[in-house]
RNA sequence: GCGCCCGUAGCUCAGCCGGAUAGAGCAUCGGCCUUCUAAGCCGAGGGUCGUAGGUUCGAGUCCUACCGGGCGCGCCA
């Protein structure tokens, strides 16, 4: 709707030109909103206002010039210039009626749309080092990134999604020495060193801990020479870490590495599974490693004139690029840093072929942003195709008391156990319910009530109500098979062109929300349809028992269904039949 | 100290590229179930859009300063 507007507007602002009754070297794009007084009609169109100085004429003047010269339309009952010079748009009734018949025609999703069709887009979400289970403070990352993904597939896009695993490095270390501790105390072993302050803690070590003993019993149990006394915490990790490889020897070491890393791993599946989350693909950070992607991409950087050594390091050319400071890509003992694998990272998904990449971050990585953008420019790649999308994190609340959280002290709500006590639906409603960027306060209570405070239950109620309704036209159906839909004619009352109105934003809602990356225009759009709809079932009866009449509004409410489901699906949530 | 984000109703938040009289939910108050699900509907009250300037036909929206809050600033991962 609002894109046939545009065009009419754009075509009578050519029309103009042509004539040469309106002066202007260019015209920006047209834009046409929904107007948010119903006396100023559906759409409003403020292109005269903007136009107005560069022509150098009275707005409303050139307002009227243009609506003078508008190609008819079947769908424009009435145009009227307004206000400082808005040209106001009425829609006929039919304009709206077709739509609920549309939707309800339709096999397929209505509102979909192939702008972006044959493109392709990564959406790198959640990413959650494996080092625990995922708590709460991540679900909200992986509700986000899902439903971003969901979104700009229903744009068009062809969307990987995919989770990169922080599978190198020392914290992998600490992981493997806390568990293999831990199963020292399992199997009894006797001079065992004390648990480390730096150690992980947590009810999930102990528990893999105890699965290598039910798996190899006594077999990986070693003595440890003397641990040299460390000054802090870190000195005497990388000591028990030295000591425990070898003592383990190389074999052994890995054999608890991996079972580590695939026992978390399989964790963190299978607790974003619960919550409707699924990756295409899993991507292992000691696999690009390991390919040799990380010297490729400084050698890259440095034939680009972007890296430089000093001080025995190797640097990144930063600032140069809008960060603050250069970076460190190799450090003087030789180590990469872990900045260096995330440029090589970023360079092979340019090189899988993208045409976009959006990463989700947490909003504790966002002084990050400027260095990876950095580096996506200076290896000469697309960085418009590269967006950030900053999750703010969540912090957490039982009523009015503040939950601590900490990951290496175990203490922490996970993600698992929320979804156990509210389900993954109010979860995910929750979650994208405010805009990501802004900061979340995330009440377990609230959550878990399953009040009308909690919107979820709202939307899901439309669709239950309307489900209930089908199913007893159904019953009452003499034929016995098939609702009757059409007449959409009949829909004149005000609730009923309301929710008609309602239902005619989806396609934009949709495209507006996986434009701008903002899955909460979605939730917010979706509770102002179950309002319309509510209003409308308060208003009337549906099951009327003037048949074309009935026939008319079970047409609204099953498009109404549809996309009320549709839009839930979106977002990950649920349309119950019945609740 | 520097950088990023934020400040809108009692609370939690929307506000589309600057557009017409600033909205929603919760909470408060008053109504609506012998008829399709009351987890619902209808109505009322509630605002100096942090403060002060600036830009212009027009500012919650853009710019500057200040006040207040959050986060980030390692040759850590």
């Amino acid at each position: 709707m609002k894109r046939g507007l545009e065009a009419l507007v754009a075509s009578a602002i050519s029309t103009l030109r042509a004539r040469g009754e309106l002066d202007v070297e260019s015209v920006p794009p047209v834009v046409i909103e929904r107007t948010r007084d119903p006396r100023h009609g559906d759409f409003a169109c403020p292109a005269a206002l903007g136009l107005a100085r560069a022509a150098r004429l009275n707005p409303r003047d050139l307002a009227a010039r243009i609506a003078a010269v508008l190609p008819p339309a079947s769908d424009v009952k009435a145009t009227a210039v307004a206000g400082p010079g808005f040209i106001n748009f009425t829609m006929t009734e039919g304009a709206f009626q077709r739509i609920a018949a549309e939707i309800v025609d339709l096999d397929a999703p209505w509102g979909r749309s192939r702008r972006f069709a044959g493109r392709r887009v990564q959406v790198e979400f959640v990413s959650v080092n494996p080092t625990g289970p995922l708590h709460v403070g991540h679900g909200r990352g992986a509700a986000c990134g899902a439903a971003l993904a969901n979104l700009l597939e229903a744009v068009g896009w062809e969307v990987e999604r995919e989770y990169y695993v922080n599978d190198a490095g020392r914290q992998m270390d600490i992981l493997t020495l806390s568990v293999w501790l831990r199963y020292l105390e399992a199997i009894d072993w006797p001079d065992r060193p004390e648990f480390p302050g730096g150690g992980y803690r947590g009810g999930y070590i102990r528990d893999l801990a105890r699965e290598l003993a039910r798996e190899h019993d006594a077999r990986l149990g070693r003595g440890l020479s003397a641990v040299p006394p460390a000054e802090d915490d870190d000195g005497l990790l990388d000591a028990l870490i030295a000591q425990a490889r070898a003592a383990l020897g190389e074999r052994d070491y890995a054999l608890v590495a991996d079972a580590v890393l695939t026992g978390l791993l399989g964790g963190i599946r299978d607790d974003l599974a619960r919550f409707g989350v699924v990756f295409d693909r899993w991507f292992s950070e000691r696999e690009l490693v390991s390919s040799g992607a990380v010297p490729r991409v400084l050698e890259v950087l440095r034939e680009r004139g972007e890296a430089y050594e000093r001080d025995g390091a190797l640097w990144f050319n930063a600032a140069a690029h809008g960060d603050e400071k250069d970076r460190v890509l190799v450090r003087a003992n030789g180590q990469s840093t872990y900045f260096a694998s995330d440029v090589a990272y970023h360079l092979d998904k340019f090189e899988r072929g993208f045409d976009r990449v959006i990463d989700v971050w947490g909003a504790d990585h966002h002084g990050y942003v400027p260095r990876v953008k950095g580096a996506v420019r200076a290896l000469g790649l697309d960085a418009d195709a590269f967006d950030v999308v900053i999750v703010q994190l969540a912090s957490l609340w039982r009523g009015k008391q503040r939950v601590p959280m900490s990951t290496r002290s175990g203490e922490f709500v996970t993600l698992r156990d929320l979804v156990d006590e509210v389900g993954a639906d109010a979860a995910r409603f929750f979650y994208v319910l405010r805009k990501s960027d802004q900061h979340l306060d995330f009440d377990l209570e609230l959550a878990k009530s399953q009040s009308n405070e909690n919107p979820v239950y709202y939307v899901q109620y439309a669709h239950a109500r309307i489900a209930s309704v089908l199913r007893r036209a159904r019953e009452s159906a003499v034929e016995g098979n098939g609702l009757d839909f059409g007449h959409v004619e009949r829909l004149t009352e005000r609730h009923e062109l309301d929710l008609l109105k309602a239902l005619s934003r989806y396609p934009e809602v949709i495209e507006s929300a996986a434009n701008a990356c903002e899955p909460h225009q979605l939730a917010h759009y979706l509770r102002e349809l179950a309002t319309a709809f509510h209003s409308f079932y308060n208003a009337h009866t549906i099951l009327s028992g003037d048949e074309d009449l009935k026939s008319a509004r079970l047409t609204l409410a099953e498009a109404t269904r549809r996309v009320v489901a549709d839009g839930l699906g979106l977002l990950g949530v649920g349309a119950p039949a019945a609740m």
